[in-house]
RNA sequence: GCCGCUUUAGCUCAAUGGUAGAGCAGCUGACUUGUAAUCAGCAGGUUGAGGGUUCAAGUCCCUCAGGCGGCUCCA
């Protein structure tokens, strides 16, 4: 009679009972689960954690121990509740196409999958038919129920059924008992846990259909997988469906368009065209940057945009990354490149003078732009483009340098972060498997950048062996408002191009040393990080990088000429101003400078010729009253200094 | 690149294989407007490009291009 923790209560099981029992009888006695303090989880209980590990309710009690009954509501539960609604899915694909194999079919951050061999093509009106056929499954409410068989008798299973795929993964599980889940006549290879029977799924819906290739290489057949997702009930779907939702409309690719700040044309895949509004958000962010360059003494250069394939095969582009590089070439037969990266350049720049350790560490800024071929169907936005604006820079220093230059840059991408408001996330990634370099250098290296990690005070968390094949890095992960990550900065220290363009300085002793460089980017592509803060901003921005700061408009006609001596007024005072003069009535010219998402909007009339003053109108505040003008100026000026 | 979907007026979208249409934007005029859409008129199209099937193609088939959702890739 194995002694079960429940809660803050203990029971004394009989040999023999399962977990649901247990929950049964609570369940049936409701008096002593209130005193465990576990009355809430009863009723929508679908796994327990059995000593720490996550079990079916149907698992036997066989061993002393605590039990914790887990609901949908919590990580591991609603975990198990998708997991189950993949194979829910699973099994309604079987029904409807026959002859489907089987894939795989995990969770997956807000939802789940499932990859299926299907006979044809599945397309989206298929996803109500199948939402149907697994409303069906849910109402039979199938039992969800675990067997354990022997390897050869699993693959003889499955090799009876025709899912040649579970063969492959049994095949690769190489154990001796196979796990299986089976409810009606759908049985799936899967480790578990599973909801006790197919009712328990009570929201859910499916989200898309689209190609994977099985086991994610490109080399093997591509499977349909189709996407969903489920909740613990309805409100929390719908919910996450009104998410899915604000999503879309907060698309970059979506305002950007209203916004007027770039476009695109079919004539120039992945290669965005800036319009003014864009131009004047670009600027912004450059003259930022160099605000926060000049402090730190950096310099800057522009490097040309075509060099010779010599430079590209010396600095080692040609060997690997040549599929990803444009070419050009001159009626003279010389072969250039468009540069994929700065650095190359930088280095012959760089190499034009001797330097001595005195002038260490040498800062050099340039922004950069740059051309990668990205695969037509990975083009994606501003988000993933052929040609954009690296803020690219290179630090040359003496290895005692090194520290104290990440934690510089750790403090730079801090304010810069800042200043957008984005909260961040730091990561430090070490050694590959192919790399360049002596372990030495590797291990001095790494060592250095986590030393300077740890002084700046930061958290942080380790990637084993994701670092570039020549040297260790920092990466830092923005997170935007809707909780979504983007890599954009990152610190790379570089120890394979200083060897190939033989970068040196002359130290103290006299004698020429390998520099040290490191690369870094704070915004990384200018466009991605405008798509990202498009995104994030909702395309409210605030008054200093708004292309528009405020737009005037005249309640009639009547008072245009009054409305263009304001304007002068703002421009003159450095204010990104505009006036809407069109004969409309006010409302209308409202809401056209609130689609536009211009932060204010000046109303002037009668009362304002008269009082000599302006009303303002804030784009989220609505109404905020008269104003002087140089009141007004003040004001909006101070935002602008401040970013507010 | 691969799988699926998609492309109609500047934009957002209609149109059983049988005469391509609406709203918004644009232009013209009227109205002279007070905090998120005033009214009327006008103009706007080789239906992404090119082939094919058919008496007849926006609609069906093929090729190409762009876009979208994924996969793969991202120095």
């Amino acid at each position: 009679m194995p002694e079960i923790k429940i809660g803050s209560g203990k029971l004394d099981v009989q040999d023999g009972k399962r977990i649901i029992d247990v929950l049964k009888e609570l369940k049936e006695n409701r008096a002593a689960a209130k005193e465990f303090g576990v009355s809430g989880d009863l009723d929508e209980a679908i796994i327990a954690e059995y000593n720490g590990v996550m079990r079916d309710l149907s698992a036997p009690l066989d061993e002393e121990g605590y039990v914790r009954f887990l609901t949908p509501r919590t990580i591991e539960g609603l975990d198990t509740l998708r997991h189950s609604a993949s194979h829910i899915m699973a099994m309604a694909g079987m029904r409807l196409f026959p002859g489907a194999k089987l894939g795989i079919g995990p969770t997956i951050k807000d939802g789940f999958y499932y990859d299926m061999d299907i006979p044809g093509t599945v397309v989206d009106e298929d996803l109500a038919r199948i939402e149907e056929e697994m409303q069906k499954i849910i109402d039979e409410n199938l039992p969800v129920v675990r067997k354990d068989i022997s390897y050869d008798e699993a693959k003889k299973m499955f090799a009876k059924m025709g899912q040649d795929y579970k063969i492959e993964l049994i095949e690769e599980l190489k154990a001796q008992n196979i796990t299986l889940y089976t409810q009606g006549d759908f049985t799936d290879l899967c480790r578990g846990p599973h909801i006790p029977s197919t009712r328990h799924l009570k929201a859910f819906k499916l989200l898309s259909v689209a190609g994977a290739y099985w086991r994610g290489s490109e080399k093997n057949k591509m499977l349909t997988r189709i996407y969903g997702t489920a909740f613990a009930d309805k409100k929390e779907l719908k919910e996450h469906l009104e998410l899915i939702e604000e999503l879309k409309k907060r698309d970059h690719r979506k305002l950007g368009k209203e916004l007027d700040l770039f476009s695109f044309h079919e004539e120039a895949p992945g290669m965005p065209f800036w319009l003014p509004n864009g131009v004047i958000m670009k600027n912004i962010l450059v003259e930022f940057m160099r605000g926060k360059l000049n402090e730190l003494n950096y310099i800057e250069i522009q490097t040309p945009l075509i060099l010779k394939d010599t430079l590209w095969t010396r600095s080692g582009h040609m060997d690997k990354y040549k599929e990803n590089m444009f070419f050009t070439g001159t009626v003279e037969g010389e072969s250039l490149a468009i540069k994929p990266m700065s650095c190359p350049g930088g280095f012959l720049v760089y190499r034009e003078t001797k330097h001595s350790y005195r002038e260490l560490p040498l800062k050099v800024a340039e922004f950069g732009i740059v051309h990668r071929y990205e695969r037509s169907g990975n083009l994606h936005g501003l988000f993933r483009v052929r040609g954009f604006t690296q803020d690219d820079a290179h630090i040359f220093m003496t290895p005692d340098q090194i520290e104290g230059q990440i934690i510089e840059l750790i403090k730079l991408i801090d304010e810069v972060y800042s200043a957008f408001g984005f909260q961040y996330k730091l990561e430090l990634s070490t050694r590959p498997e192919m790399s360049v370099g002596s372990d030495e250098m590797w291990e001095n290296s790494t060592e250095a950048l986590r030393q300077a990690l740890v002084k700046s005070g930061r958290e942080f968390k380790i990637n084993d062996g994701d670092g570039a094949f020549y040297g260790p890095k920092i990466d830092f992960h923005l997170e935007d408002a809707l909780g979504r990550t983007h890599q954009c900065g990152t610190i790379q220290l570089d120890m394979n191009l200083t060897e190939r363009f033989d970068l040196n300085y002359t130290a103290a002793d006299g004698q020429e040393h390998r520099v040290v460089m490191l690369h870094r980017a704070i915004y990384g592509s200018l466009e991605r990080f405008i798509g990202i803060l498009i995104e994030h901003l909702a395309g409210k921005f605030p008054v200093w990088i708004s292309p528009v700061q405020a737009t005037i408009l005249p309640v009639s006609d009547k008072f245009n000429d009054y409305a263009a001596k304001v304007l002068d007024e703002l421009k003159n005072a450095g204010i990104r101003a505009e006036a809407d003069y069109s004969s409309e009535k006010l409302g209308y010219k409202i809401r056209q400078a609130t689609l536009k998402k211009v932060p204010y909007m000046l109303i002037v009339g009668e009362k304002e010729v008269e009082g000599g003053n302006i009303s303002v109108r804030g784009r989220d505040k609505g109404d905020l009253g008269a104003s002087g003008i140089s009141e007004f100026i003040k004001n909006i000026l101070d935002e602008n200094q401040k970013r507010l």
